[in-house]
DNA sequence: CCAGCAATTCACCAATTGGTACATTTTCAC
DNA sequence: GTGAAAATGTACCAATTGGTGAATTGCTGG
């Protein structure tokens, strides 16, 4: 990735970079309100209280403002992916559980983004993630999940599907936060239906594991 | 709603109908692939190989169009949505698994749509919703999974959540088919590809429900 | 203090946007 | 057939789109 091969290449003051992050966090959520196509770079300016030629000066196009952003989130998301994977299978696996919803309830506009990209094609999704070799990083998972299974430590089955269930469940609550507001009579969902999900999403991901020792902390 | 207040209200050849079928179709794939804002009226025209003026002759503006459609996705949706509630609770899940797949598979457009619309804040689809007393089918099955838990058929969990986790696969095997692709190293998900995803959801549903009988066929 | 570059603003472009006015052609009940 | 409504085509509108040129302001090192 080029970091610093920038439009105005040389070294520059915070200013800029202050800048950068703040027209790239006005477009994160506009593009996930209305996807690439649906998002004009004059609403992207009125968000970030900065004027529209400024964003086509730092970002040339406004196809290069949305591959950075993509970037962005697949850059940060990698963080907090392997979460470690030390202690019991139940712990490394209730610890991812409650790393990806606690980055889905914090910035929900990432998670959106990135089901808006994929929606409309994702191509440049997809484009980074071949570039950063992302299959690699289900492929351990997923090696480690079947590790559990043939230690008998978690039932049999389909590891890349019980990965999706989870991914899905945290792309849900965020893309449908109206519909599940809806049917719980409110317009926003709290931190206490937050936990509520994630407990739940973790409940069922536990249930494929064998119950824990009983010298083991829940 | 108002089925026949249509713009030109009187009775109509099947031109009309067969146009405005023909109309909301190519306007469901746009939408479901660009949002409402993204997509323009010239591009649902391409799309159905007719003039853009003629579909601001048989809805008035954009956004009526984008509000029938949202409209007829509900409605065909609330028919394939109990089931009958015939048979163990098993069949009963099983079924309803399967139904909820089988008609993302065949028109994913209808459910790339919902999640768009929601995502972009989901003001008309609620509004229908609410309309239509949606919560009433929710409130419904969720009855039917606690009378099961309270028969000791099924495992104690939040009904609720244990819904919107079918819910969410299934939404995100449509919505994020090209990731899954990427990472199934294909470019698109074949029918088995579904059947496995399908058969791995049914499975965790499943897993909730107290083993089959013997006499029972599966 | 000032030269030089980065940051910002103003004015502008052609193309496209959703939508309309109006003339013309098709359709269809009588 | 005929008349009237429905369907379609042509031309156009003001507003907005992504993007550019060039002038201006602000800052910083010498």
């Amino acid at each position: 990735m080029q970091e610093q091969t920038e439009r105005p290449t040389r070294q520059s003051g915070g200013i800029r970079q202050t800048r950068i992050q703040a027209i790239m966090d006005a477009a994160e959520a506009e593009f996930a309100q209305s996807g690439f196509q649906g998002t004009s770079v004059q609403a992207i300016a009125d968000r970030a209280h900065i004027q529209k030629r400024l964003i086509l000066y730092y970002f040339s196009t406004k196809e290069d403002l949305y591959k950075e952003v993509i970037e962005r989130i697949f850059l940060e998301w990698r963080n907090l992916d392997p979460v470690n994977w030390q202690g019991s299978p139940r712990q490394v696996i209730a610890s991812y559980v409650d790393h990806i919803f606690q980055a889905a309830e914090g910035k929900p506009h990432r998670s959106k983004l990135i089901v808006a990209e994929m929606m409309s094609g994702g191509q440049f999704g997809i484009e980074i993630m071949r570039l950063r070799g992302s299959h690699r990083i289900l492929a351990r998972t997923v090696a480690f999940l079947e590790g559990c299974m043939d230690r008998g430590q978690m039932r049999r089955t389909d590891a890349v599907a019980f990965l999706f269930q989870i991914w899905s469940a945290q792309h849900f609550y965020v893309a449908f936060e109206p519909e599940v507001g809806f049917f719980l009579g409110k317009p926003r969902l709290t931190a206490a239906d937050w936990q509520r999900f994630r407990t739940a999403t973790k409940e069922f991901a536990l249930s494929y594991f064998t119950p824990p020792e009983e010298d083991e902390a829940p």
